[in-house]
DNA sequence: CTATCATTCAAACGTTCGTTTTAATTCCAT
DNA sequence: ATGGAATTAAAACGAACGTTTGAATGATAG
């Protein structure tokens, strides 16, 4: 059944890159043989070294078809508020739910791919290939400099070594829940698809992320290299 | 220099065990060949099935063989913080702390190679390998359990289901915290490896989960299926 | 010393991988 | 219609993989 007889103008690309999105969540980039991905996407296996060059051409490819506009989209709408905000300057709990929204956002689109996606980025963060990295954080890069602006004018209050490990754990957080979500289940009783209702996930992670953000001064904040 | 011509008697295990944690950390399971791992480990290529089995099954006995015994101590910290307190509730920050406490030693513990096993424990929860995220499931049971009814106690206001995801978004926090030193640098200016003190990471990283753990209910907590 | 058993060793096994090649075929704008 | 780009097809490439084998080696107990 909907066997397409004609298929459209060079769709072969996105064919790929769909099915290299969801073999590479399911089973890893190494996990993930040519032969299995040309044949999951219905096309031939030159394909990808015809239309990528190579298999890591074609996972900087994966990355970047969503990347770069998702954290496109993170820029606009952290500018979007400033523009609109009293003197640009925005509370802790309107940039968490801003760079937020545009993970969630991808959870919500399951058919789309986007879920896939997400659930890929997750693990790549901490993908031991060194290119991989280098590439997520330079995509990433433009969006956590403007970002972490914005925090400092937020919360002009804290220590600028303390912004910067709380805006690590902040990343690890949603990274980790959402690359999680089917992976490992360590606390029992945690229902996994269960009820992914973005915008209650959003108000949960909200909440956790503003308390940690201004969290009190731990005792040794300040300190430096005074052992 | 420091050859030793004659070797322990069952040494070999011993070092195909620190050779694969320090390579499956730098280069993940797959991407850690045999042939490699043995010749690191300055054994023959045999050795690995012979004293394992399979290369599968010693990805499991290097997780083991850290993992139990850093679970069982951290029930034990638990009891003996219970023990010792009034009516046997713990604060939220004791519990916390116990928990990290048992993987920051291990951070510390750069010779010993605890360190390595540590960061290529963070990689595990993303892995893609079933088997593998089935058996750290495993082997953290235990102690989640335990874990989360002392939360129940500490917190007791706190909604089960609420409690629940908190804990996941800590786990999440520590995971990505401990895997991602070396790994992507996404906030700039955030030196990965430069000052890698213990206790102060322990400090802050209690401040930000004790205030995550805590946060203020979102709008929505409690309501369950009305949309 | 000798028999025995666990261990180590070099070599090879069969498989799968990413990639390339050569050819024929199909699509689409000009 | 025609030419160039895109796609398919089948086959093969060398390399690397995990694993197995059978003999050599070592330590140890009788």
């Amino acid at each position: 059944m909907n066997v397409r007889a004609i298929k459209p103008q060079h769709e072969t690309r996105t064919r790929i890159l769909d099915a290299a999105e969801e073999l590479f969540m399911l089973h890893g980039f190494g996990g993930t043989s040519m032969r299995l991905l040309t044949s999951r996407a219905g096309v031939n296996l030159a394909a990808v070294n015809y239309h990528f060059g190579s298999k890591d051409a074609l996972i900087e490819a994966v990355f970047r078809r969503r990347l770069d506009p998702m954290n496109t989209e993170r820029i606009a709408e952290l500018e979007r508020l400033e523009t609109a905000a009293p003197a640009g300057v925005l509370s802790s709990e309107q940039i968490i739910r801003a760079f937020l929204r545009a993970s969630l956002a991808m959870v919500e689109d399951a058919k789309g791919g986007g879920r896939n996606f997400i659930r890929l980025l997750g693990r790549a963060y901490t993908e031991p290939s060194k290119s991989i990295r280098a590439l997520i954080g330079g995509l990433y890069a433009p969006a956590m400099e403007r970002y972490k602006a914005a925090f400092e004018r937020a919360v002009p209050e804290l220590p600028r070594d303390e912004l910067i490990w709380r805006m690590h754990f902040m990343f690890g957080t949603l990274a980790y829940t959402l690359a999680a979500t089917d992976t490992v289940q360590l606390i029992a009783g945690c229902k996994p698809e269960d009820r992914y209702d973005a915008k209650l996930l959003e108000d949960r992670l909200t909440a956790f992320l503003c308390a940690g953000l201004l969290a009190p001064l731990h005792r040794h904040t300040g300190v430096k290299k005074a052992a």
